[in-house]
DNA sequence: ACCTGAACACCGTTCAAGT
DNA sequence: ACCTGAACACCGTTCAAGT
C-alpha cells in the first residue's frame, strides 16, 4: 500500500525560496530543504529532477512575482508617471528580496534560468509604458536603456558598490527622470 | 632539508583565473587548481589561506586589470570623448572576460570581494572625466548614474537578457550619449 | 507511489609524516 | 619549509528495500 504524499513540489520550492533569502544560495542544499519540508534528502527527487531543477523552479516563481509587482505599479493613466512608479516598485522589490533578485539577474548556470517567456513577462509593464511614450519603432531600444539603468543601479547598490556615502535614492530618481526626459523629448 | 618551493601564490591565482574564465566559478576547485600548478590540493594551503582567500586574490587581480584598461582608454583631452572611450573599453573588456566581470560585480560572499581601495580605483577614470564635465559638487551622483547604466547594460547582455534581437551596440552608444548630454547640458 | 538508509563520487580542509 | 597521503565532514545523487 502506497505511503501518503508527505510533501509537494510547491512546498519544496517555497522552502528553497525562503532558505535562499534567509541564508543565501549556497545554503540551499537538498538536505536543508528536505529538513524544512519534513522528509529526507533522497525523497526530494520524487518531486524535482535535481537541484538545478529546484533552483530553476525558484527562479521561475521569482520572475512571476516580479512581473506581478511591476504590473501592479502601472495604472495606465500617464506613461511618464507609470515609468516612475515601475522604477520605484522595481527597486523596492529588489531591496526586499536581494537574493532572489540576484538569482534572477546574475549569470547563473543555464539550467537555473527562468523560462524565456517569464523573462519577457518581467519587462512587459516597462515595454508597454515605453511604447506609449516613444512609439513601437523605438520601444526595444528605449526599454533596454531604461532597464539597463534601473538594473545597473540596483545591482551596484545591492553588491555594496555605493558604500561611499551620498544619497542613493536621489541619484536613482535623478537618473530615471533624466532617461524619461531624454527618451521622450518635451511634449509627447 | 626543505623541499624546494614547487609553486607560488601568484601562479596559483593565475591558474584559478584561467580556470574561472574557461570553465566557470564552480570549476575553480582546489583539486583542479592544484593539478594545474603541479601539486596536490593540500599544498595550496601553504600559499593561500583557503578557497575564499584564493577567490579574493583573483577578484583583486581582476579589479586591477579593469582599472588599468579604463585608465588607458582616457587621453585627458576631452571629457566627453574620454567618457565615450571609457564606456567602450569597459564593455569590450567585460565581453572578453565575462566570468571575471561577473565575479567582480555580482553579489558574492563578502570574503571574495575586492579590497575597497581597488573597487574605488576601478571607477577612478570615470570619476575624473565626470568631474571635468559637471564639477566636483555633482561628481558622485553623476558618476553613479553613468556607471549604473554601463554596468546594467553589460550585465544584462552577458546574462543573455537581450536575446530578443535588435542591435545591442547601438542601444549602448545611444544610452551613453544620452547620459553625457543630460549630465552636461550643452556647452560646458 | 512515495519514503528511507546505505552507498558512491566529489567537495574543502586538517594534520601527521615525509623530504 | 614545503609537499603528500590519509582522514573527516559535507555535498548531490542513485538505488534497493521498505510501507
Amino acid at each position: 500500500l502506497p505511503t501518503p504524499r508527505r510533501t509537494s513540489a510547491q512546498e519544496i520550492v517555497a522552502a528553497a525560496r525562503e532558505l535562499l533569502e534567509s541564508s543565501g544560495i549556497e545554503a540551499v542544499t537538498m538536505k536543508e530543504v528536505a529538513d524544512r519540508v519534513g522528509v529526507k534528502a533522497p525523497s526530494l527527487y520524487k518531486h524535482v529532477r535535481d537541484r538545478a531543477d529546484l533552483l530553476h523552479r525558484v527562479t521561475n516563481a521569482v520572475a512571476i512575482e516580479l512581473a506581478g509587482v511591476l504590473d501592479d505599479a502601472a495604472t495606465g493613466a500617464d506613461p511618464r508617471e507609470d515609468l516612475r512608479a515601475i522604477a520605484a516598485a522595481f527597486r523596492q522589490w529588489a531591496h526586499g528580496a536581494p537574493a532572489a533578485y540576484t538569482l534572477l539577474t546574475s549569470r547563473v548556470p543555464e539550467e537555473w534560468r527562468a523560462d524565456q517567456e517569464l523573462n519577457i513577462r518581467t519587462s512587459e509593464a516597462i515595454r508597454n509604458s515605453i511604447a506609449k511614450l516613444v512609439g513601437e519603432e523605438r520601444t526595444l531600444e528605449a526599454a533596454r536603456t531604461f532597464v539597463a539603468f534601473a538594473h545597473g543601479f540596483v545591482s551596484l547598490e545591492l553588491a555594496g558598490t555605493f558604500r561611499l556615502g551620498g544619497e542613493p535614492s536621489a541619484a536613482y530618481d535623478f537618473g530615471i527622470d533624466t532617461l524619461i526626459s531624454a527618451l521622450a523629448p518635451s511634449g509627447s
